[in-house]
DNA sequence: CTACTTTTAGTACCTGGTAATAAGAATGGC
DNA sequence: GCCATTCTTATTACCAGGTACTAAAAGTAG
């Protein structure tokens, strides 16, 4: 590739990163036969962000799809739902939830449970889990029925923070504090 | 949390790490009251990738839906095709292909022609567009016909390098490399 | 030629690691 | 209790892929 003028540099190098977005700043810079200096002050020019941060918003992009549920897909049965307080969901552990030979079930059901919960108590169209910090207290059993129960702890524009806890009996068996992304409106469900 | 003995650790840790993926080695080990070198050692011992690789990989599996076309998604019309030797197809800029002032097709549909076919030209049953090595020569207008040419210039196992020049009339218009990851089955279409 | 713009290079620092080494702490068996 | 083993922690050197800043060199236009 011979080299262009900056303002045709500055336009292919836009699409050339928008088209192979795990590309290097050395690896453009060898493209496009300029020094890695020059491609890092396209990129600010261009408000195009690094590696690391494009390969995040990608990583985010594709946990998105997997997070957001809606309401008719919240794990488990809906048992009572006070939108923007509190919630409470039944999960029976079934054949499919368990580790074949063991009859403990995957921490990932006990999981989303609680988390679908959690995304469906909050009052908005559009409501994603951002980030968890979760504990699982004793393992689940074939047949056992989990009982999770949300409550909204914190609701600020734009992000909520809520608890989930989930019991076994009256034995607590997974706890978890959800931070949940909404989008700022406040009606979801008329 | 209180500190867990060492199985424990690594059971509960492996889960923490599965259902957070974006936390540091260091939120982990805040998290179970241990040191970063330890959480470190528990990774390895689990065989749990870095947090950079991590997003790498969630980052692919991000694009890697967008970039699987099937051949009856391949952008334009498929005028010829020989799988595994070369391609032709057609596409005709209309009004939403363009930028609405200028009359410039946008960049990502001649990239799509050119890429859709790369895919569709790969006898194969999975054909991922892996990387590719692009330039745009002139800008094409509304009206203008774009004939994407495909041609099979490698196809070792699992992988296949296909070069895609995109002409209006005679004038070459876009050029590009695209290296294909395919699954190494020979028959996509019988 | 001069003023301005662009390019290049170098330095210091950042983040989030891997790899290797070694000492300290904990655990279990005799 | 002692000793061997395992686990935990810390340190050092290095890596990759940057940002931020400074300054010199090169290119361009009037």
């Amino acid at each position: 590739m011979e080299r262009l003028p900056k303002r045709e540099r500055l336009k292919q190098l836009a699409i050339h990163i928008q088209e192979n977005p795990f590309v290097t700043d050395e690896d453009v810079a060898h493209h496009f036969h300029v020094s890695i200096q020059t491609v890092r002050l396209d990129r600010m020019e261009l408000g195009i962000p690094e590696l690391r941060e494009r390969l995040k918003t990608m990583a985010e992009r594709s946990l998105d799809e997997v997070r957001s549920l809606p309401l008719d897909e919240v794990i488990g049965e809906v048992i009572d739902l006070q939108l923007d307080k509190s919630g409470i969901s039944l999960l029976e552990v079934r054949e499919e939830h368990v580790f074949s030979r063991t009859g403990i079930a995957r921490g990932h059901h006990i999981f989303a449970q609680a988390n679908s919960l959690a995304v469906a108590v909050i009052d908005d169209v559009i409501a994603l889990t951002a980030s968890a910090d979760i504990r699982y207290l004793r393992p689940v059993r074939l047949g056992e029925k989990c009982v999770a129960k949300a409550l909204v702890k914190r609701n600020s524009r734009g992000n909520a923070k809520v608890e989930v806890l989930t019991t076994v009996g009256s034995e607590l068996v997974f706890e978890g504090q959800f931070l949940i992304h909404h989008t700022k409106t406040q009606e979801k469900r008329s």
